[in-house]
DNA sequence: CCTATATTTCGTTATGTGGCGAATTGAGAA
DNA sequence: TTCTCAATTCGCCACATAACGAAATATAGG
């Protein structure tokens, strides 16, 4: 129980993860897709993704090769309560705003296009939000 | 607008401070008396409160030498609902129950008395919850 | 079966965080 | 002013976490 909402706390600590739950209110996106969104290397976003999961406010899917994640069909009221807090926190933001721009255009691509080009090594083809508080550490 | 609701995601995820907000419920305390419910050292349990008033998940304000904690008196709609989806995913758990109990005989005392138990390294007059998840360290 | 590929897991590194005790601060009390 | 003491800040340690690349794990297609 305490467990639980802990999960649910931690896993809305992170800006990245909160970008991930708000992409997802315009619909199920596969791994590949939430990649290019975040710009972070795929074991990156996979592991982010698992947190997400943990804490049940995203479901999983597999078909075919892809893993497509999305906002829970059936959360309970205390990961229902979490996600509304959330998308009425964010939902205004900049962040937000520029995330929605760039998932349209994530959306026009071949998502197998996109798996492509991330195995290359160019992980990013969209500039980093300008608003992104150190959102990649440049060593 | 990010980083404000990131510093209410990340002070809600850790389970003492989520303790201190439930605690309050029953109206404002001292340190001491926090001190005493949470059961860590004066300087652990100052940091807390620093993160949750940074979140301003709660209201401080000093009176003599005492400094008292309480829930906000004017807390933003981010704020009132992520109090408000706290207590309702923690108010029923038996940590709570156990921390309401502890809580009547802390409110018996007198603070004074409390403080000087603390500065006289005697943490902890009452046992750790049962059920707290790895609550203290045993070097 | 073998290969290609989408995703996850593993190992490593840098940074963040919770915990404590010691030192510091600040507001009565002597 | 000086002393006392509640609370905070500081310095340190152990452990957690975000990031990456490499290796492992499926799964579709040849």
């Amino acid at each position: 129980m305490i467990r639980d909402f802990l999960d649910i706390a931690t896993a809305l600590s992170d800006m990245n993860r909160t970008r991930v739950l708000l992409a997802l209110r315009h619909g199920e996106l596969c791994v590949c897709q939430i990649v290019e969104l975040l710009c972070l290397a795929p074991s990156t976003t996979s592991k982010h993704l698992s947190i997400l999961k943990r804490a049940e406010l995203v479901d999983a899917r597999k078909q075919a090769r892809w893993m497509y994640y999305a906002l829970p069909a059936n959360p309970t009221p205390i990961v229902q309560q979490a996600i509304a807090w959330t998308f009425n926190a964010l939902e205004q933001s900049s962040q937000t705003k520029d995330d929605d721009k760039l998932l349209a255009d994530i959306l026009k691509q071949n998502p197998a296009d996109l798996c492509r080009r991330q195995s290359g090594k160019v992980n990013c083809y969209s500039p980093v939000p300008e608003n992104a508080t150190k959102q990649k550490e440049m060593p």
